[in-house]
DNA sequence: ACTAAATAGTTTGATATCGAACCATAGGAG
DNA sequence: CTCCTATGGTTCGATATCAAACTATTTAGT
């Protein structure tokens, strides 16, 4: 049997840990944000809604699908569940066809309003265990990472 | 009422975004681990297949769903699958009667090293685009807000 | 010693998501 | 113009997960 090589270190097991660490956060934090906000409200839906009003409207399904990382079947399913409760309104796209336009109603934007204030207590206590300043340092490393697995797939 | 204290900025925003990227993140890894590893073989299943050959086995299910952050429900279902495959055994615990202790079977130490072999071209890409030292950055960071959001439930 | 509360594991019903198949439309290549 | 490929959206079946209810056992309080 060959000697182990004499590497400066695996890398393997540190990004192991990285996305398990990862992995839990993200499922901690979905579920604590699930269960302040309003009945029946779930962060894919919030999540849409915010970004509506931050970046304004008119998308399309497929881009904001892309935008949030999950298939188009999945966006069909959470914008039906928008359009439902009448948060969202989806118009034919006047040059294409195939595709839609997705548009805030006055009551989406209030129910984002609410579940904004909803949840703001809970993003209130988070600077006493994890302060700002550390938030804002790896967020561009985060959003480094996304990218890359983003674009290499 | 007290006055609003002079915040230097609002840091909602900001968390947002942070879990924002974390949640895409865990998502994109999620899907790409999962498209490599043995047909069969989830990130859960592997995880826990992973911890045990790392950490030892003689685990309660109790204690690994707690370790992994599912609920006890999700992790009867993962070592149902587990014991199924002949990966894992699960002895009643000698102590206790109520609690049962989870075993590797070798079965299940090769499906794990079969596994890490099919993670590894995917992990052995990563560094071109995100350092390892980069990752052992953030690591720290990640860990204590992990911790945080855990034990401030 | 007895009862109440906590804990371990399972089951059940609901749901969000994925992947794949499908149809309709758009855009080029010849 | 005609096909061929790419794209947008939907639907369907499978699955991983959760929350809540349930049983069995342990632990603690009186």
């Amino acid at each position: 049997m060959p000697p182990k090589p004499i590497k400066t270190a695996e890398p393997g097991p540190l990004y192991f840990q990285l996305f398990n660490e990862i992995g839990i956060i993200a499922q901690l934090s979905a579920s604590r944000f699930e269960r302040v906000l309003p009945h029946g409200m779930t962060i894919a839906q919030f999540s849409l809604l915010n970004h509506c009003v931050r970046l304004g409207d008119g998308w399309t399904p497929a881009r904001l699908a892309a935008a949030f990382q999950v298939t188009r079947g999945t966006m069909t399913s959470t914008l039906q569940k928008l359009e439902a409760k009448g948060f969202i309104r989806i118009d034919p796209d006047p040059d294409d066809a195939r595709s839609k336009r997705v548009f805030l109603t006055p009551a989406g934007k209030q129910a984002r309003e609410v579940s904004l204030k909803a949840l703001a207590p809970e993003l209130a206590q988070l600077p006493e265990g994890f302060p700002p300043a550390l938030a804002a340092e790896i967020l561009p490393m985060l959003e480094r990472l996304r990218i890359w697995l983003d674009t290499h797939r």
